[in-house]
DNA sequence: AAAACGGGGTT
DNA sequence: AACCCAGTTTT
């Protein structure tokens, strides 16, 4: 059994060097660029943090312009690649090595997994790529890879499966290749083990793989993840000035935290800006400040917007204010700020009020 | 151990 | 619509 294991890195890594992308985290030794392109890349597509990663390092060449920057800034940055606590984590890593640790990063696997926003597998790729630590990096496509090679039912989504596989994993790393071999088992997987119609006619394991030979290959890895999600209604009230559009920050545990959103009232159906005066409770404010009653400009579309565990319904009012004071009053009452269209630009949104700025406001 | 966390691409 | 993505943190 060991000497096939062996084999398979010593294929594997053979494989990497013929088919290999160029990427340009990968031209690097330097644990800043390794660090960020890894926390960009978690739960994303190459294809999809690829320009992030470019915008990443000519903004902020070293961790010391990244540890300078102000979150919202990096937010802004972020936007429309998802899961935001990564870009917070992110800044807060980047402040603790620039001013805790004089800009220079941990240097073991063991050490890096105390980073907020480093778990075990971007501690591993970053001990591996930037230090040549033999600790396997596993990810969705070395779970995938693995268990049809070797023929494993283990479970991903227990901790006994992915224990399983981070000992597999562990135990076939060459060590004196192990930022080859952790590379060469993702990019397999991304490019040629796919989760659907694999390349197996021209797969250089499809002699010895499990899954192949037992006709297992669409049934692994097996996954037991039952997502069940929740659905939403927002009704977003936009409350537009001469020049200016009245918006929030978004607080607490929840989606979109630290992202700037409009007038928000979330039920279990769309409301009229007639009924937010009439029958809820900031409405009541709202009506208690203003008047003369504002003028509708329009109701948009509704909006639907799939997130891994919500299914959002959207629609936005967009209300015209035209009384000085009441506009004013409403920043008060509501808690809300009053934005100028260029600072509405600069701000860090969702990607759904980005969208919906460039479909009715801009 | 399970749930929460975005947005986009593929099938 | 279901599944997945160079996962981590919180509950």
């Amino acid at each position: 059994m060991k000497i096939q294991e062996t084999g398979f890195a010593r294929e594997l890594i053979t494989w990497y060097r013929a088919h290999k992308r160029d990427l340009p985290w990968r031209e690097t030794k330097d644990p800043y660029k390794i660090w960020l392109s890894e926390i960009i890349l978690q739960q994303t597509r190459v294809q999809q943090g690829l320009p992030y990663y470019q915008n990443f390092v000519s903004t902020y060449p070293t961790v010391f312009d990244l540890a300078n920057a102000a979150e919202e800034e990096v937010l802004r940055l972020w936007q429309g690649l998802g899961y935001y606590s990564r870009a917070r984590n992110l800044h807060a890593t980047a402040k603790y090595i620039a001013e805790e640790l004089n800009g220079t990063f941990p240097t073991s696997y063991k050490e890096l997994l105390k980073l907020k926003g480093v778990g075990k597998y971007t501690a591993a790729a970053i001990a591996s790529f930037a230090y040549q630590e033999a600790v396997a990096s596993v990810d969705g496509n070395v779970y995938r890879v693995l268990s049809r090679v070797f023929g494993v039912s283990e479970d991903i989504a227990s901790g006994r499966g992915q224990r399983y596989f981070q000992e597999l994993a562990n135990e076939l790393i060459p060590h004196d290749l192990p930022d080859l071999f952790n590379q060469a088992l993702m990019e397999f997987g991304a490019m040629h083990c796919t989760p659907k119609k694999p390349a197996c006619t021209t797969c250089p394991f499809v002699t010895v793989c499990e899954a192949y030979q037992h006709e297992m290959v669409d049934k692994l890895p097996v996954k037991t993840k039952k997502v069940k999600t929740r659905r939403r209604v927002f009704n977003y009230f936009v409350f537009k000035g001469e020049g200016t559009v009245l918006m929030q920050q978004r607080t607490g545990k929840d989606i979109w935290q630290g992202l700037f959103e409009f007038f928000l009232i979330e039920d279990e159906k769309f409301i009229t800006f007639a009924e937010l005066l009439s029958a809820y409770d900031k409405g009541k404010e709202i009506r208690s400040v203003m008047e003369e009653t504002p003028a509708v400009i329009s109701y948009s579309k509704a909006y639907k917007h799939i997130l891994s565990h919500q299914k959002l319904e959207v629609q936005f009012v967009l209300v015209e204010v035209s009384e000085k004071k009441f506009l004013k009053s409403l920043l008060t009452t509501l808690g809300l700020r009053n934005l100028t269209i260029e600072e509405v630009q600069d701000v860090p949104k969702p990607i759904l009020i980005e969208n919906y700025l460039d479909d009715y406001v801009y």
